[in-house]
DNA sequence: CGCCAGGACAGCC
DNA sequence: GGCTGTCCTGGC
């Protein structure tokens, strides 16, 4: 349990356009729940209640607290979402056609070290893969808040994981990814992620890709989901499909990801969510 | 049951 | 630097 409850409560009225299911469901967070018309996300020691009546958004907070500007920052209402989409139709006209479908959708501000093992979790898997093991991990180690006889589990801290035993490990059946996830668990630690953001992007990435487990793609998640880098670029399989649909672009993730972001700039990270999306989610297919 | 989806990495050049 | 084979689980 977090100490007390607290349970805040608030409104936003954003000035953009902002969806929380475009936003939620675009692969950049996976543990978040749904019930009858509200969303539930753990981030870090709190609980956040998401309800979205007529563009109004209506919050609380259990557990620690968050102000007004921090759930802001997390939803990534602090975007000048205008702006960024005439920038990205202005850099390539072709892609109106996503922004417009995909308008609403935000880069949120996500907790690096918990990013990073979700990412890691995500190689070669699923959603509901990553999310089930997500899931777990979390009920072994992490705090629980209890609302309403419902149980949340937050995301578990660096000190929790270092005393998971091999067979709670085990447990998580991460298949080939369970050599990655032990080692990241020992050498790594909520402090190291924070030091990278002070670090510009070439360096995180490097630092990033040291680690055991993370490569390129999974490398530029963390850099545009808790890192701070809108410009990143993260290629996987949809990505691949997307950047040879609309651009006729063709290599290595390196190589796309190095291409995306110069026809995108500062905010190609944006453009890749967009584009994630329509390939998911619009009847356009393309293979 | 077989088949497929989904990235990192070592080993090779 | 790029290419290839291998790694594992769950859903269909």
């Amino acid at each position: 349990m977090v100490g007390l409850f607290t349970n805040l409560q608030g409104e936003i009225e954003p000035k953009e356009a902002f969806s929380i299911e475009k936003t939620l469901y675009c692969g950049q967070l996976f543990r978040f729940y749904f019930k009858d018309g509200v969303f539930f996300l753990p981030y870090l020691n709190s609980l956040l209640k998401l309800e979205e009546k007529s563009s109004t958004i209506y919050y609380s907070v259990f557990g620690e607290a968050l102000s007004d500007l921090q759930i802001k920052k997390i939803l990534g209402l602090n975007h000048s979402i205008n702006k960024i989409n005439s920038y990205l139709a202005k850099r390539d006209p072709r892609f109106k056609i996503v922004i417009e479908f995909a308008n609403g959708l935000r880069i949120m501000s996500l907790p690096p070290y918990e990013t990073a093992i979700s990412f890691i979790f995500s190689i070669q898997s699923s959603i509901p893969v990553i999310k089930k093991r997500l899931n777990t991990l979390s009920e072994y180690a992490g705090h629980c808040i209890e609302i309403g006889g419902e149980k949340f589990h937050l995301f578990p801290k660096s000190s929790d994981l270092k005393s998971l035993s091999k067979k709670e490990i085990s447990l998580l059946k991460l298949g080939f990814r369970e050599k990655f996830f032990a080692e990241f668990i020992k050498k790594y630690d909520e402090t190291f992620f924070e030091n990278l953001k002070q670090l510009n992007y070439e360096e995180k990435r490097k630092e990033l890709l040291k680690i055991k487990g993370i490569g390129e793609k999974v490398g530029q998640c963390i850099l545009l989901f808790s890192l701070d880098e809108l410009s990143a670029f993260p290629v996987d399989v949809w990505i691949k499909r997307g950047m040879k649909y609309f651009f006729n672009e063709v290599g290595t993730e390196r190589k796309l990801s190095e291409t995306g972001r110069k026809i995108f700039g500062e905010f190609a990270g944006y453009a890749q969510e967009y584009m994630y999306y329509f390939l998911r989610f619009s009847d356009v297919k393309t293979c």
